[in-house]
DNA sequence: AATTCGATCAACCGCTCACCG
DNA sequence: TCGGTGAGCGGTTGATCGAAT
C-alpha cells in the first residue's frame, strides 16, 4: 500500500512526457548492449534522465524488438474479448497470450472499441474496473504550445481503421513481459489458459519469429523501425541474455557517461560501440546484442540459433541474405521515424522530409536545422565514420552509413 | 480555411507484489 | 519475520491527429 514512497520520477531534473529519438536510440542502445537487469539504474548508466519505470515503459511498450505494430488483426481482438471475458483486465495476462502486443497497447484497444464492441450499449459491466471513464470531457485542447518541443512521433498512428490487417511480421513467440508471469501467473487465476484453444497467433513459432522478422525486406510499412534498429545491429553482436548483468558499477559502460554530454558529442566509437554490439570491446563478455530479445521471445542465441560465430555473433545463417536486403530496408525505416529519414546533400543540405503513411510526417519540424543543431541527429545520420559531427559541414553519408552498414 | 470534437495512444501515477538481507 | 527496495500492473491523463462542422 502506498508505504508513503515517493514517486520514482520525483526527482527534478529527471525528463517526462514524449521520448526523443535520441533517448530511444540511447536506451535502445543500451539495453541491447547490456540487457536491463537493473531498471533503476538503467537510466543513469544510459545517461538518460529519465526515471527507471520511464525507461521500463518506453522499452516494454515501444521499443522492444518483438512488438507488432500496427492494427490488431480479427483474430486479435476475438483473443483479446475472449480472454478480458476470462480475466477481466488484467492486461498483462492477456498481453501474454498475444504475442507481440503489450498490456498497455492492449489496454487501449479494448478502452478504445472492443468495450464498445462486446456491449454496445456503452456498457461497463464487466468486470467493474475496466471503467477507465472515457467519458471524461475531451475539454482539453491542444494547448498548441505543447509541453515540449514537438518531436516527431516515432510511432506513425496507424491508421484508424480498424483491425483485420497487420499481423504480419514481427511479434514473436514474445513472451516479452511475460516477465513476472512465471511468478505470478502460476498460481492465481485457475484459470486454464491451455484450454483456451489459444490463439491463433500463438500457433506461430516462437523461435523462427525473432529478429528474422525484423528484417524482412518487405517489411510492414512503418513497422517498428527502433525494433529494425536493435536487430539490425545485432548480426555482429554477441549474444547473451537479458540476465546478463549490468555493468558492474565501476564499469559504466563506455561511452554511456559520455553520452551525458552528447551535445558536445565526443562518443563516436562509444556509442557505436554499443549500438554496434560489435564494439564488443564493450564486450564485458556477456554483451547482449540478442538481449533485446532474448529477454522476451526465444533469442535468436538460442535453439534455432545458428553456430555462434567467433564473436558470439547471433548473425550468420538466419540473419543472411533476407538481413542484406533487409538492411536497407530498416535503416531507412529506423530513420524515417525517428526523424532523421532522408538523403542529405552534403552539398547543399536538401533533405527529403520524412513520410509517414500519410504522406509527409505530420508537424514534422525541419530537420535540416536539427540535424545541423543537434549533433546527435548528425550522429545517427552520418555514421561514426562520419565523425565531424560539430560543424554544420560536418561530412554526411548516405543512410546506408548508419550504423556503418 | 478555421474551428471543434472525438478517437487514439504514449506516458505517467499510484499501488501491489516479490525478492532479499 | 520484518522491513526495505525494485519491478510490474492497472488506471488515468494528456497530447495529437483526423473527421466533421
Amino acid at each position: 500500500m502506498g508505504k508513503g514512497r515517493a514517486p520514482c520520477c520525483a526527482k527534478v531534473g529527471l525528463n517526462k512526457g514524449s521520448w526523443t529519438p535520441e533517448e530511444d536510440m540511447r536506451l535502445v542502445a543500451y539495453i541491447q548492449k547490456y540487457g536491463h537487469a537493473n531498471w533503476r539504474a538503467l537510466p543513469k548508466q544510459a545517461g538518460l534522465l529519465r526515471c527507471g519505470k520511464s525507461c521500463r515503459l518506453r522499452w516494454i511498450n515501444y521499443l522492444r524488438p518483438d512488438l507488432k505494430r500496427g492494427n490488431f488483426s480479427a483474430e486479435e481482438e476475438e483473443t483479446v474479448i475472449k480472454l478480458h471475458g476470462l480475466l477481466g483486465n488484467k492486461w498483462s495476462k492477456i498481453a501474454s497470450c498475444l504475442p507481440g502486443r503489450t498490456d498497455n497497447e492492449i489496454k487501449n484497444v479494448w478502452n478504445t472499441h472492443l468495450k464498445k464492441r462486446v456491449s454496445p450499449s456503452g456498457g461497463e459491466e464487466e468486470h467493474g474496473a475496466a471503467g477507465s471513464n472515457k467519458n471524461k470531457k475531451k475539454k482539453k485542447k491542444k494547448a498548441a504550445g505543447g509541453a515540449e518541443e514537438p518531436l516527431p512521433s516515432p510511432t506513425p498512428s496507424p491508421s484508424p481503421s480498424s483491425s483485420t490487417t497487420t499481423t504480419a511480421n514481427c511479434s514473436s513467440g514474445d513472451s516479452g513481459e511475460q516477465q513476472s508471469n512465471t511468478s505470478k501467473e502460476a498460481d492465481d487465476d485457475e484459470l486454464d489458459l491451455e484450454n483456451l484453444e489459444m490463439m491463433p497467433m500463438l500457433d506461430d513459432d516462437p523461435i523462427t519469429f525473432g529478429f528474422d522478422m525484423l528484417v524482412d525486406p518487405v517489411p510492414a510499412p512503418y513497422g517498428p523501425a527502433v525494433s529494425a534498429f536493435a536487430s539490425a545491429s545485432r548480426p555482429t553482436s554477441p549474444c547473451a541474455s537479458s540476465t546478463s548483468p549490468p555493468p558492474p558499477p565501476g564499469c559504466a559502460p563506455p561511452g554511456v557517461d559520455d553520452l551525458l554530454v552528447l551535445p558536445e558529442i565526443d562518443i563516436d566509437q562509444e556509442l557505436w560501440s554499443i549500438i554496434d554490439g560489435n564494439g564488443d570491446g564493450g564486450g564485458d563478455g556477456g554483451g547482449s546484442a540478442c538481449a533485446v530479445s532474448a529477454e522476451t521471445s526465444a533469442p535468436c542465441c538460442q535453439s534455432n540459433a545458428p553456430e555462434p560465430t567467433t564473436n558470439g555473433a547471433c548473425a550468420t545463417s538466419h540473419h543472411g541474405a533476407a538481413e542484406e536486403e533487409g538492411k536497407e530496408w530498416w535503416l531507412e525505416d529506423l530513420e524515417r521515424e525517428l526523424g532523421l529519414w532522408g538523403p542529405v546533400d552534403v552539398e547543399d543540405y536538401h533533405y527529403q522530409y520524412p513520410t509517414g503513411p500519410h504522406g509527409l510526417v505530420a508537424n514534422h519540424p525541419d530537420p535540416l536545422p536539427a540535424m545541423v543543431d543537434d549533433p546527435v541527429s548528425c550522429y545517427f545520420q552520418a555514421g561514426p565514420a562520419s565523425a565531424v559531427l560539430q560543424e554544420p559541414g560536418y561530412s554526411v553519408t548516405s543512410s546506408s552509413n548508419l550504423m556503418g552498414l
